[in-house]
DNA sequence: AGTTTAAATCTACATCGTAGACAGAGGCGA
DNA sequence: TCGCCTCTGTCTACGATGTAGATTTAAACT
């Protein structure tokens, strides 16, 4: 080691800083947004986060719009499609595909709004679609039909993912919930001590697969 | 006119400018969202477009966040629930609160995803859930299953809607829907092309309200 | 009239998204 | 090997933006 004579001090390790990668940064991006909330995310912020220039990011992403679109994609990824029951009834696959993507959200409940405030067309995406398509089909549910399945539930659940996520941010901003003998303890306040915000989807989940049963007359 | 000696010209109108109201400023936001889209919103141009000092919006909201919460308890307002079948069947008064909510959110759809990322807890919208929760407590139905039915129905309803603005708004922005004979032209696009898409929605809501009819064993 | 108070204005600041010019490094044909 | 080209990262710059704070104006009340 101090056998070396020209460089006057060898650093330790240089930290592996091959190039950024639009993965990288797109990953990046949703754990920045995950520890510091959306609102205080910036296209600057992430670059410095990932150690690079303020401006790098852009040499990868035409601008943010393009960025959230990578970090949806991302979101999508961590669903792990390829895990899900394919060989089992197509009814249960769709419920757990649908349980997999509201864990995925609510554990990136900053990001929730993000990924359902686009139409993620990325590769993956399409290519789960078909596969879905692909085995509703070989079991007798005609493709037209199927997809409108796959609609209501997707909505559903990121229409719940949501609101959960939201509920659970904005927890405290407002006003408590009005508690038993208030004067606004009123049957909306009863019911929802005797519920929990999120015990309703799986019910939901089973009303829509069960109502898609019939196919259209 | 001329007799009047002190100040020296009378202006033919004031034209009405007495205040600004919460209200007032909500509706405005919500226009102005309507017309450039929420991205080109600011606070500023709020102030600006009512005629106002740029920063006058800071006397009544205590910020942005605060005047979106405004803007959505204006579009909840949008939906006039008051004029909802209230005596008829429960079903039949759910499903049309439903449609009102979604057209009123696809009227805006710059603005659904303002509406969508807050949880609305304006007195009106408690006021109409006490409501419901009455009703359906009437006809039989226990206050905190009927709950978990309107949570199912709105997370659907909302989710539908943004989804639907979000396409209807990106449209044009990434690649054209393969054609049938392009090599990308797979059972996915093939369904697409078989369905409008939207035409699921009422179908949706026709499951999860049969879905609920049972009471939770 | 004088005083209190709310509403509106003005100034100021740190930060943001993004455009554009520049620099170094690696590849490649000559 | 040389020169060139392209790709990535850097730097500077500009016009907004959200919001804090001091200041002015006007209305309301005593």
């Amino acid at each position: 080691m101090t056998a070396d004579p020209s460089p006057p001090v060898r650093l330790p390790e240089p930290p592996t800083r091959p190039t950024l990668t639009r993965e990288y940064l797109a990953t990046a991006a949703l754990a920045l947004i995950d520890t510091h909330g959306l609102r205080k995310f910036s296209m600057r912020k992430l670059g410095a986060a990932v150690g690079f220039d303020p401006m790098a990011v852009y040499r990868h992403y035409a601008d943010q719009e393009d960025l959230f679109d990578g970090v949806a994609e991302a979101l999508f990824a961590e669903i792990d499609v390829g895990t899900l029951p394919w060989d089992g009834p197509w009814r249960r696959l769709a419920r757990d595909y649908c349980l997999r993507l509201r864990d995925t959200l609510l554990r990136h409940p900053h990001a929730v709004q993000v990924f359902a405030t686009r139409p993620v067309r990325s590769p993956a995406s399409i290519d789960t679609g078909v596969k879905m398509l692909t085995k509703l089909r070989d079991d007798g549910i005609p493709p037209a039909q199927a997809l409108r399945l796959f609609r209501c539930l997707r909505e559903f659940t990121v229409g719940h993912a949501l609101a959960i996520a939201v509920t659970r941010l904005g927890a405290g901003r407002r006003s408590r919930r009005p508690g038993p003998g208030s004067p606004d303890y009123n049957l909306l306040a009863e019911a929802a001590d005797a519920t929990t915000p999120d015990d309703h989807f799986e019910a939901g989940l089973t009303a829509i697969l069960h109502g898609f049963e019939q196919p259209a007359p």
